[in-house]
DNA sequence: TTAAATGCAAAGGCTTTGCACGGCG
DNA sequence: CGCCGTGCAAAGCCTTTGCATTTAA
């Protein structure tokens, strides 16, 4: 966590925090924290695994139901998008101010790569006007098996 | 269910049955089932839905832990695809001698159109080798509204 | 003050599993 | 007859919900 992204996230959080409370609704560290550890993750979290790093890098319990209420909240927020690879868990991943991208995910050890496509983004909506659908948003999943699991599987 | 159509289901069983047969596995009535409602369904079924077809279309019980059981078995086989709209719920559907298609599903009344489109087929493979993954499949599901959602939604 | 947010535990969906029984080969 | 498949009920997993308590504004 640089300098120049604290500087980032704090002018996040402060627009945030405004934005919150205009409309009634409560600022709390729990959600800040929450959003803290999505802002710098590099990775696509569950609620528990963010339950977890806010124990471990904060040193602060939060109640796991407090996590899903927030996560839930920050989707609808648009600040948060939900990510649902298929395993049962679903995952969250900061979503502002952050272009839109798809995933490549890998079946054996379940990394996961983002990428946007251009042409896929210009045919999705050419799909859903061909067949009568106004376009709201999209998901693409690629599996495949990534370069370290490829290697092993040839040994 | 016309004649045509039984006739090509009953190759496909008779050609099913003999696979199970030489891996050491046995064929039962419940199986045939399930296939079948897969089979000659236009639509994505739920492991309940399928339950619940079988005990209304041919007067059947069948343990909904068979189901879940016999799905993922045909799944193994690559018989049978998953298809996961976030919902919590896993939908299924027959894929064998199918090409392959994405999903199109309404975010308001859940219909789901199928389509395939060699544009992103073709696109989704340069981008895992790009990527550094082996390609192994792939999911594209895009949210819209469906013409008569939209329609209601402007009244 | 007072409405919203939290935390706990309980409840809710969907899916899987253990075990005794039934039926295919 | 041996073993796989089934059915039931219980357990599992992830997520939501009810309710008493805490906390921000």
């Amino acid at each position: 966590m640089g300098k120049l992204e604290d500087k980032q996230f704090d002018i996040f959080i402060k627009n945030y925090k405004g934005h919150i409370s205009k409309q009634g609704f409560k600022n709390t560290i729990q959600k800040d924290y929450i959003l803290k550890v999505l802002y710098y993750s590099e990775h696509h979290l569950s609620a528990e695994e963010i339950t977890d790093k806010i124990q471990k890098e904060f040193n602060i319990d939060i109640g796991i139901a407090t996590v899903y209420r927030s996560l839930n909240f920050f989707e609808e927020m648009k600040l948060v998008e939900i990510l649902n690879i298929g395993d049962g868990t679903r995952r969250y991943e900061f979503k502002f101010n952050k272009k839109h991208h798809d995933h490549l995910i890998c079946t054996s050890c379940n990394k996961i790569i983002e990428f946007s496509d251009d042409i896929i983004e210009l045919n999705q909506i050419k799909i859903a006007e061909k067949n009568g659908y106004v376009l709201n948003d999209h998901s693409m999943i690629i599996y495949g098996l990534c370069d370290n699991c490829c290697e092993e599987t040839q040994e």
